[in-house]
DNA sequence: GTCTATAAGCCGATAGAC
DNA sequence: GTCTATCGGCTTATAGAC
């Protein structure tokens, strides 16, 4: 990317605000050029096909830093899951349209969740790792791996789907580390860490 | 429904299957006649459409018993919030693919969202009602109802979804009773409710 | 690189026979 | 109630002009 023509990322742009807003089935190529102001043969010109601006979009916009700068064993367990969960959210922040779209991927098992999984994978890995290593040096408490993985992560990723709920919410807007620190307390006090919970991340 | 002929029956249970393993969208009306042994003419003929299909989906399959089973204020928050956890897990068990269908309509805002919040809305308000009170009570412990809101329900319902991570499990399989004391434990923890988590449910 | 025009196919819905 | 045949519309993708 970077020199490249801006009708790529234009159109990169249009397909990821359109694709997280509804789907990519419900998304038609039409849509996509015109919200880019391009013309409707670009599309497989540029990426070869509807399919493939898809994958462009990960390869493009899917936070490769999170797991570069959160290096394996570097950190211990406390320290590595309030970074990945000060990280994860921070993304969220900064693309919500994009984890909107990871999110539609997963709940809906397309086509294209292989392509998904390739790039998110590793960061599960990252944090099963670490609620594991966290259990071993007795720090963390829980009994099934499996199942705490789920609920944290469900925790972290479902927080997104507010406006579904926004009728039935104090609609008072949030501070972002406010939020981030409640987010974080719930986590450390629901795997039985609350010493580590209560000091700041 | 009930002694109405089956061929309509075996319409919404095909179209329940297929909309949830691939979405309302990239399922044809052509796909769900097929798998019903119909002809694709009945769809318009019984339901008036595929909108309509969905929607009787929801009528015929959603669980009103829930509700009406928790009754409001009947129950203390801690016995409350236990019952609604076991209530949606044991539909989750009986339904899969409704709850599946479900978080598709709430991830995808898609068009039927308002059909679907409906429908939904009287069990949120119920798991938030619980959570409010049981905090005024001081047996609950957190700064943020909406956030711990969206918390334990991103951990009750993410659960489904984890064909998704299966490369990444210890693929034994799970008691379902020992399931759902986890998460039990896993939500009462996280809201500081920690004695009332050891007890059985 | 960008455009228009069009191909080729699938979609949901229905008219009309039985 | 159920079927076949078909309609009109929309889709993605591309051939060919510029």
């Amino acid at each position: 990317m970077g020199s490249d023509n801006d009708v790529k990322l234009r159109i990169l742009l249009a397909a990821k605000k359109l694709f997280a807003r509804q789907g990519f089935n419900a998304t038609t190529v039409r849509q996509i050029c015109d919200e880019a102001d391009a013309n409707i043969s670009l599309v497989s010109y540029h990426f070869g096909g509807k399919d493939k601006v898809f994958e462009a979009l990960f390869t493009e916009f899917f936070p490769h830093e999170i797991l570069k700068v959160t290096d394996p064993q570097q950190l211990d367990p406390v320290s590595g899951l309030k970074l990945l969960i000060r990280e994860i959210t921070a993304y969220g922040l900064r693309e919500p349209d994009m984890v909107s779209l990871l999110q539609q991927e997963i709940v809906m098992q397309s086509p294209r969740m292989d392509k998904v999984r390739e790039f998110t994978l590793p960061a599960w890995v990252l944090l099963r790792d670490w609620l594991k290593l966290g259990r071993e040096q007795g720090v963390f408490h829980f009994r099934s791996l499996d199942q705490t993985f789920m609920s944290v992560l469900g925790s972290i990723v479902f927080h997104n789907k507010t406006f579904y709920f926004k009728p039935l919410f104090d609609n008072n807007e949030e501070d972002t580390e406010s939020f981030l620190a409640d987010l974080t307390l719930f986590i450390f006090q629901s795997i039985g860490c609350v010493d580590a919970a209560e000091s700041g991340s």
